[in-house]
RNA sequence: GGUCGCAUAGCUCAGCUGGAUAGAGCACCUGCCUUCUAAGCAGGCGGUCCUAGGUUCGAAUCCUAGUGCGAUCACCA
């Protein structure tokens, strides 16, 4: 039992005995510094049922709770706060029974519990990815290994949009002004190479509109009679019924592309169990619209249209299917969703992780699935994040006002780099190893920094204003890490369980890691990386005091030597596991 | 216009189910490297928690209305 369960059962028999009335539940929280104790239990709330002063009733369960639970060693009360003060041994011994555990806060999956498959990156495959595409690749991942540590089973995976128009476009581009290049004959990354085809349409595109409208259309007849647009449509109907040349060119370039982000993945080091494409799955939903249209749950207009009337949930009519009787966006997510469920029948929920832009789509999606009466569908979670605006404003891709994901992982290798050799800590390592931690650096700067911001909320990225390596960064996080590992380098003690009396500061780091799996859980629940990077953040904080203040090697006896080594030790190993959750990697040395 | 989200220090952000004098980092200013890694520590400066009402013993937190910013409301995906 918890502390805190054992101290609530103590003050609501306390108040029982010495009032003569039962509560339901007593409110904890932290002891402010300011104040003697370590934690306080809020007696305003009892005044509902217990008539007095709150002070005196303070008194009072105080001192049933010093008579009555051992680990209580003494109190004050200030005003309606009832001052808790715990003893040392119980520090002691929730440590020795945590230090030796690698996996402290993780929780293993169980295997009767569904699994939860967690949808997230899903680029279009015409162009590479930028900052955007970070912000989703770091959240879903990183949503995942929380979970994962919460105790679910998850499975990862995107869903690739790998057809339609806009990769025509690119296609269409090479062939007119490719000279058959390739990434090997360019040296270009696959997807770098396809993304510039798709600038070159667009360029190509604006040029015959111009043309056009010099010979006197308006601008909108120009834009739908553009031939290299009406040719892009026609490459997309004869990819639709399956032409063997323009097929085996849409093979080739999305090869090409995929080549390119499973480069990009790798260095972002994020991973999928499992993929699908959407040329696999546009077709995929039809037969549940017959389906819901037998039960009710759409109707069909005149002209053939299907739709869903969700008036009575306070939202629009949605159409889900099209007058000439093919799928739209929505018809394919819920033929999707449902594929999915049959592809891996042990999951029992899914997150998407897509921008908030969607929100509306997502919100109708998982209505209408419910509505169709799938019992999964009240597990459905969208992952809803803020956009990653520029200075300048928004990111789009066709005027180059994009920061593009590689870019930006290189030139924050680069600033590990140049901060690393000014300080000049990596004598005696090879080159090798050295990019390595520079990597490392880099990379955590750049996933804290985007992490540690709660995902509903818009993220401003000022290229020019390099990513910080000090205070609340990864760098600073990472930096604790190495140096603990220096002390533990040095360090030769003898392996055992330890008594000592905890000085502030220790004591303050053992409710910190105290907070650990409840933090795990929580960030699980909310869906929330940001729990997790503050959390850490607080515990490095402490620790760091904790170093600056109080000698190690030169404690007063070797118990606390010991003590304070395997404490170090404990952070450094929970450090370790908070940051392996959010995909951030730590190095013995930097 | 309807719907959804956001609004806290000059800037970037925390603030858990309502609790004590609202916290960090950056920036600016002071100190601290001959001793376990100074990417650090100790301290200073800095607030109309968007506004107005309401609920409550108690509101940054909950409710209502308003303001500002963003998103969305396609037989596009």
């Amino acid at each position: 039992m918890s502390l805190q369960e054992t101290l609530s059962n103590q003050v609501k028999q306390a108040v029982l005995a010495s009032f003569n009335v039962e509560i339901e539940s007593v409110e904890f929280q932290a002891t402010r510094k300011e104040f003697a104790g370590d934690i306080t239990i809020v007696v305003f709330p009892l005044l509902r049922f217990v008539k007095g002063n709150p002070v005196q009733i303070g008194e009072t369960i105080g001192d049933y709770l010093v008579e009555n639970v051992s680990d209580v060693k003494a109190f004050n009360v200030v005003k309606g706060f009832l001052n808790i003060e715990i003893s040392d041994s119980y520090y002691i011994n929730f440590f020795n029974g945590i230090k030796g555990d690698e996996n402290y806060g993780f929780v293993s999956s169980s295997s009767n519990e569904k699994a939860v498959m967690v949808e997230y990156s899903s680029p279009n495959t015409n162009k590479p990815l930028h900052l955007g595409h970070i912000r989703n690749n770091l959240l879903g991942y990183s949503v995942s290994e929380i979970l994962k540590a919460s105790g679910k089973k998850i499975y990862k995976t995107q869903i690739i949009n790998d057809r339609g128009i806009h990769i025509c476009k690119s296609m269409l581009a090479w062939k007119r002004f490719g000279n058959e290049e390739t990434p090997e004959s360019t040296g270009l990354k696959g997807d770098k190479l396809v993304g510039n085809y798709y600038v070159k349409f667009d360029q190509e595109y604006k040029k015959e509109i111009q043309v056009l409208v010099e010979e006197g259309q308006t601008e909108e007849e120009a834009k739908k009679n553009a031939p290299i647009l009406l040719e892009a449509q026609e490459m997309l109907r004869q990819w639709e019924s399956g032409d063997e040349d323009t097929v085996a060119l849409w093979k080739t370039m999305n090869g090409w592309v995929y080549n390119g982000f499973n480069e990009t993945y790798r260095n972002l080091g994020v991973d999928f169990d499992t993929l699908y494409y959407e040329s696999d799955t546009y077709l995929l939903g039809k037969e549940f619209v017959a389906e819901g249209l037998k039960s009710g749950v759409f109707h069909k207009e005149e002209d053939g249209s299907v739709w869903c009337d969700l008036t009575h949930e306070g939202l629009d009519k949605k159409i889900v299917q099209r007058a000439d009787g093919t799928a739209v966006y929505m018809t394919q997510d819920i033929g999707t969703a449902i594929q999915r469920i049959k592809d891996f029948p042990d999951v029992g929920g899914m997150v998407y992780t897509v921008g908030n832009e969607q929100d509306y789509h997502f919100q109708v999606l998982f209505l209408i699935l419910k509505k169709l009466g799938f019992d999964w569908a009240k597990n459905l979670y969208h992952l809803s994040y803020g956009m990653v605006d520029l200075p300048s404003g928004k990111m789009k891709s066709r005027e180059g006002t994009v920061v593009d994901a590689d870019d930006l992982i290189v030139e924050m290798t680069d600033t590990a780099r140049n901060i690393s050799q000014e300080l000049g800590k990596l004598d005696g390592y090879s080159e090798e190893e050295k990019e390595g931690i520079y990597q490392t650096i880099g990379l955590g700067a750049l996933k804290y920094y985007i992490l540690k911001v709660d995902p509903k909320k818009r993220i401003l990225f000022d290229p020019k204003e390099s990513v910080d390596f000090q205070g609340n960064t990864g760098p600073f996080i990472q930096y604790t890490y190495a140096r603990i590992q220096a002390i533990l380098r040095k360090a030769s003690i003898e392996e055992k369980d330890v008594a000592v009396e905890l000085d502030i500061k220790e004591k303050e780091l053992l409710k910190q890691l105290q907070l650990f799996p409840e933090t795990i859980q929580n960030a699980a629940s909310q869906h929330s990386p940001a729990l997790i990077a503050n959390y850490t953040y607080d515990l490095v904080k402490l620790y760091n005091s904790f170093f600056q203040n109080i000698s190690i090697f030169g404690a007063d006896s070797e118990n606390e030597k010991i003590f304070r080594v395997q404490l170090s030790r404990a952070v450094s190993n929970t450090i370790k596991n908070a940051f392996s959750v959010l995909g951030i990697n730590v190095p013995a040395r930097m």
